[in-house]
DNA sequence: ACCATTTTTTACCATTTGGTCAAATTTTTT
DNA sequence: AAAAAATTTGACCAAATGGTAAAAAATGGT
């Protein structure tokens, strides 16, 4: 029998049912570990990273992370977690109560200043669903699932209504994900073509312009009808 | 003095001047491992990926596979060529003579093709450039650098005369790259939304149509001049 | 100032990894 | 059928990797 159970606080994730709230220092280093850990596992995924590697960036040795994220895995799917928050926030505020063009204007407004304020954090989800998605599958399965059909529906509605053109509501889904995220998934392809990037601000506005244009009215401009 | 120089082919990456051809054994071999390769490297990128499992896939002991390519970075690098030709076909074939619709039109297609036919390659090319391209940094910056300016020519062109929108022809190009080879890049997340997969010809065509439609006419439709 | 707890360090370990080397085997050439 | 060249194998190695254990140091509450 555990007479004399230590009353040991469990450092790393969240903080379960009776647990101390974490300690100033602790959460200062669980930052800096998470932060180290998506700019790490971002450019060379969950294989390609060491433990060594993130410690420098975080400025901690290894044992010393390992004290916060007890193994690999587990601070994996803590910066998982972290990443996957800040890329189902867009999705969550776009709304039926405005009309289309508002909405998805806002909704990829929101997803460019993601891949211009965490490209990290897509890349790192880009890596994730590379590999074949198994560590994020089962929120790929419910809290997306979900949400994406919620939102389906908008567009559903919306395309019944004559105001959004007639096609599964997935395939817009997918477009408007594929360009925003490639500005910052492909950003080093970006900086090759146009020696840019989304944290210069007169591209970003062009490149969100751009993407606006092209979702909303696409690229073909025909001119029967003018003389 | 080397007075009896061996005759040892070179074995592993194009023959250079002078070399013998290559042998059946060596052929066959060579290919089994740089599909092995793609398949393993697209996955889990250059560090996550070992030789050990590329070997075992290829069907060969880790020696052996050595022997044809000296090192991982050889091996990648070539992993890398067949990938890079793969991606670069669809845009050569681009041209100006027939109407931008169609031209275009050809192109996504053929993007979606290699979506569905070389998922792996295009994988591995979206894992390369998440790292930050340095491997793939000189073929971006001259070979499609300049295939892609020749291709934003005839873009600028059709816009100047009314038949494209008018925007930077690169946003028309990250457009349909994003788009198209999200598909294959993405795979694990489009299976979770829709259960279906580009080698579902249905879904595949459904897929391409929906995104013709979009880059052509975009998803906007106004109905003020309707009754 | 003291004690309990938290945090950090040092030394270490088993396994994996990229790669070598020489011998053995197979294939091709003569 | 040799001889020569190409291919394959097995045994091995140094470095790197994820992780452990215990001691030392720092911190915080009283």
């Amino acid at each position: 029998m555990n007479v004399h159970p230590k009353k040991q606080r469990q450092v790393g994730g969240s903080p379960k049912s009776g647990a101390r709230s974490k300690s100033r220092i602790q959460a200062e280093n669980e930052n800096k570990i998470v932060t180290a850990a998506i700019n790490h596992f971002s450019r060379h995924g969950y294989r390609g990273t060491t433990l060594d590697e993130i410690a420098k960036s975080a400025g901690l040795s290894k044992p010393n992370l390992i004290y916060y994220y007890k193994t690999k895995e587990i601070l994996y799917a803590a910066a998982l977690d972290h990443v996957l928050d800040i890329w189902l926030v867009p999705l969550e505020t776009l709304d039926a109560s405005s009309d289309p063009e508002e909405a998805l204007g806002l909704y990829i407004q929101r997803k460019m200043e993601m891949s211009r304020d965490h490209p990290e954090a897509s890349r790192m989800f880009a890596m994730e669903v590379l590999k074949g998605a198994s560590a994020i599958k089962a929120t790929l399965d419910t809290r997306l699932a979900e949400l994406s059909k919620s939102k389906r529906d908008i567009l559903a509605k919306w395309s019944s209504e004559g105001r959004v053109a007639k096609l599964d509501g997935v395939h817009i889904l997918f477009t408007i994900w594929a360009v925003t995220q490639h500005y910052a998934d492909f950003e080093a392809q970006i900086v090759s073509q146009t020696g840019k990037t989304l944290r210069d601000e007169a591209f970003f506005i062009e490149a969100t312009e751009a993407v606006k244009k092209i979702i909303f009215q696409g690229i073909i401009r025909k001119r029967e009808s003018l003389g």
